[in-house]
DNA sequence: GTGCAGCTTATTGTATACAAATGCCATTCG
DNA sequence: CGAATGGCATTTGTATACAATAAGCTGCAC
């Protein structure tokens, strides 16, 4: 893609994941042009596509502003996502190559290996993770779903889950894998799709506890 | 929202829907810019959210071409619809007010109105459908839900689809939304996703077998 | 002191000129 | 004759200047 378009819509977006620019807060397209050392024009682009992807909101003024979702929108997120990756996973149980599961039990192998290693590499977990559900989607064979679920997906909350797992939570997302890659295996899709349902319901409710976790060690320190 | 930009956006968005862009025609910004009355950039800033909507897609040079889809393709968006649609009825019906399932009646009671009428006003159906339709999305109250439900009923083959139904189809439409309507009355979470369900694969099935009449009328008119 | 009018400033929208890149075609070399 | 290459035409990308609009502020009237 284009040069300055693509180098602004990445700034802004890491800059959106990182929490430098704060969810909720007004985002300028000169001040983002400054920043990413372009002119507005593609920074306006790069925002268009934020929007679409649901980084960035707009107020009835065109005024942008850096999403921001409450625990309830998240929850929304996690369902409406546990539903399409258990769709995704129905049709993929039904298309699946050999060479599909074969790259998939590779990254369940290496997420496995990050964690189980003397220092737990979460990030190349992250990773590995992300490359296993994109190979479900690419056998799911279907570009809308496809481009859905990255919408739910891809938000700022939803990426910094994974970190915030404990050690446990990493090795049972894991055997997970290795379930789901039997029910593949087994070409069946019904198993597939409740597999894949329970494995993205118990990440929320492991990001609603850790979360829970963090708000009273939060009061805690507080009170101390 | 801005003039020129919308202009520009529903503008190009009719003419794809009316087919006068044709699918898979390649789309140039300036012959846009000059069919429109306005300059390439609010042109850009349409086609990028018709992209996002897939009206338009672009290849790996960024040359713009009107979304050409496929029987499959629509097929997959039908199936998506059918879920989502689903998962949208069983959250409304267990939040649904009775203010809006007011409206919904009336709804569906001029949209009986207008194909009881001695001259059946399909389009008059179609919008009121719609908003049938979108008291549910209200109700539901899940602003991701809403936007990616509109990714699968905004298509340009899907908006025809209503069209090519029989009346019998339309009025089977009508008295489905009857039974819907009463799911909700009881809160029925379960019973409101199934009728949705069926509602919507019957209008796929209607659609796919209209298409394919048509088709063999097609093929009937060039053998004549 | 409160509320509104009008002005001032900040921010986004549009047009245009130019830069970069892509695609196409013709020409040439194997 | 076919494939590769070079240059020309077309198309998209970027910067910038200016226009339009919304927000904020000041001062006035009540």
């Amino acid at each position: 893609m284009s040069r300055a378009s693509d180098r602004a819509y990445n700034h802004i977006r890491s800059m959106i994941l990182s929490g430098e620019l704060q969810p909720g807060s007004q985002i300028r397209e000169e001040k983002l042009a400054e920043l990413c050392g372009v002119s507005r024009t593609p920074v306006r682009d790069s925002l268009r596509r934020l929007e679409a992807e649901m980084f960035v909101r707009r107020n009835d003024s065109q005024r942008c502003f850096v999403a921001d979702w409450s625990l309830d929108d998240l929850e929304d997120a996690f369902q409406l996502r546990a539903m399409l990756e258990a769709h995704a996973a129905k049709r993929a149980a039904l298309r699946i190559t050999r060479d599909q599961l074969k790259r998939m039990r590779l990254h369940n192998a290496q997420l496995k290996n990050a964690i189980d290693a003397a220092h737990p590499d979460v990030p190349r977990f992250i990773e590995h993770n992300r490359q296993f559900h994109l190979i479900i989607l690419e056998a799911a064979a279907s570009e809308r779903l496809s481009s859905m679920l990255l919408q739910v997906t891809e938000q700022p909350v939803i990426l910094r889950t994974a970190r915030q797992y404990d050690l446990e939570n990493l090795r049972r997302s894991h055997h997970e894998h290795d379930e789901l890659l039997i029910a593949f295996e087994n070409r069946d899709a019904e198993w597939a799709a409740a597999v894949m349902t329970a494995h993205i319901r118990r990440a929320f409710h492991a990001y609603a506890e850790a979360h829970s976790t963090d708000t009273e060690i939060g009061k805690a320190n507080l009170a101390a």
